[in-house]
DNA sequence: GTGCTTTAATATGTAATACATAATACATAA
DNA sequence: TTATGTATTATGTATTACATATTAAAGCAC
């Protein structure tokens, strides 16, 4: 290695990469800045495109794809005529078209299996503050139509029962957010294996006992009772993972 | 009331409100029919933005405002020359830029702060399939540094504290979206009281502890000691809630 | 022929302009 | 007073042109 280019290498160490930001992103960020510094909040209208336009010396396209992306992602609200305001954006927005799983990487698939299992133990606490009479009824109505049917893992089933000791939870942002990992659950879980009712695990606990344990248990039990309910889906990430190491 | 205006108000609700999708709302989710039917995957290209324009009929304008939107929600990527390709969309994408307490309800700020408290109680389980010894050590690093500096809820310490338990967890996307909780969960609390050192409930439980439970404990141990030391949180966002109803 | 530089082609990024359209406010007539 | 018509306005859509970064081909030296 010549002289020439151990100092070229040395000196590459403090070359830092150039990020060529677009307009766009330039005025997406003044943008953000300006939200945030005016301290504007849900339902303050924000100047308009020809404004905009004008004041940041860009062209009145490159405003409206930032504009867009801010859209997009729930911040701003645009009308015809009326102009744009500031909205309440919603957390979990784009999730839902995201959820095409031959776009997902194995790895956040199933990031987001095992995510549905953690919120599914960790939701107990606050079960048991908030639980009426009720929801328990509720429930219990779920059961028998179950019973009516028999297969104990169609999905529909599943989201149902679940579905509804979310609500409990009395937390809307939880309750969509699991509404929306439910398909991924499904496809990740019947990608591997599909158990038959007869292969169930000695211990199964079944929605029925889920149940019993919510009316008259604690958030222990409860959490005790589906986790092992939850077993077969536990051992599966638990070994996937294992393995993939 | 005349008849003729009973006869109009019994008309009107039977009319449906239409809805007028713009051609960009039309563009975008023909696109995505497009990526589903063509069981497109991570990194295939797409048709370039002229001949979209032309294939369909609109714009080039319209099909850019759509494509900006898939490009948003990070679905996918366009290099100059290159063309677009789909890409590994981020599900928390996003995310980041509207984490502004200002703009979020009291509601879902109050959505997020629970959710966290639900997330801290439900990885236990993935921890202890997971932790090795130098997740341990690395833990008592930090302890180490805390003690040093003392104040318990200085949430630099939180954050880094609680930021190394979900690395044990192993999930990326979880990682990742308890990251982005976190100011939130601080802008909440803090919004609230801040309790001093010494008005600390009686059996409050320290960081100090809950390394030494998940060092020798299980996860019902480990989850009794979380409780414990996330209590005041607890209590809060319980009490908050129901004097809100 | 190989390795290098230069050049040309290409697809996205930006600009500018014009017009369409829906929502609002205002004016008007029954 | 009320429903209908009208003007205005700001976003939505279209068109055209050019800028720019990247790729790939062409050209050149060896």
């Amino acid at each position: 290695m010549s002289i020439a280019t151990k100092k070229q290498k040395s000196l590459t160490h403090k070359i830092q990469p150039i990020v060529n930001y677009s307009l766009t992103d330039l005025v997406e960020t003044k943008l953000l800045e300006l939200f945030k510094k005016e301290d504007l909040k849900n339902g303050d209208s924000i100047p308009k495109e020809n404004e905009l336009s004008e004041a940041m010396g860009v062209s009145r396209t490159v405003i409206r794809e930032a504009l867009t992306r801010l859209k997009t992602i729930g911040l701003i609200d645009s009308k015809r005529n009326k102009g744009m305001t500031l909205t309440e954006p919603d957390l979990l927005i784009g999730l839902d078209k995201l959820l095409m799983p031959k776009i997902l990487s194995e790895e956040t698939l199933q990031d987001m299996f095992e995510m549905r299992l953690v919120l599914e133990m960790g939701i107990a606490e606050l079960l048991f503050t908030r639980k009426t009479n009720k929801d328990i009824k509720d429930l219990k109505d779920i059961l028998k139509t179950e019973k009516k049917f028999g297969n104990v893992f169609e999905m529909g089933f599943e989201a149902k029962f679940h579905g509804r000791i979310y609500e409990i939870a009395g937390n809307y942002t939880l309750l969509r957010f699991q509404s929306m990992l439910l398909p991924i659950f499904q496809y990740v879980h019947e990608k591997g294996f599909k158990l038959k009712e007869s292969e169930l695990p000695k211990n199964y606990v079944t929605h029925t006992m889920i149940v019993e344990t919510l009316e008259t248990g604690n958030p222990e039990i409860y959490r005790d009772a589906m986790k092992r309910h939850l077993k077969i889906h536990f051992d599966k990430t638990i070994n996937t993972r294992n393995q993939a190491k």
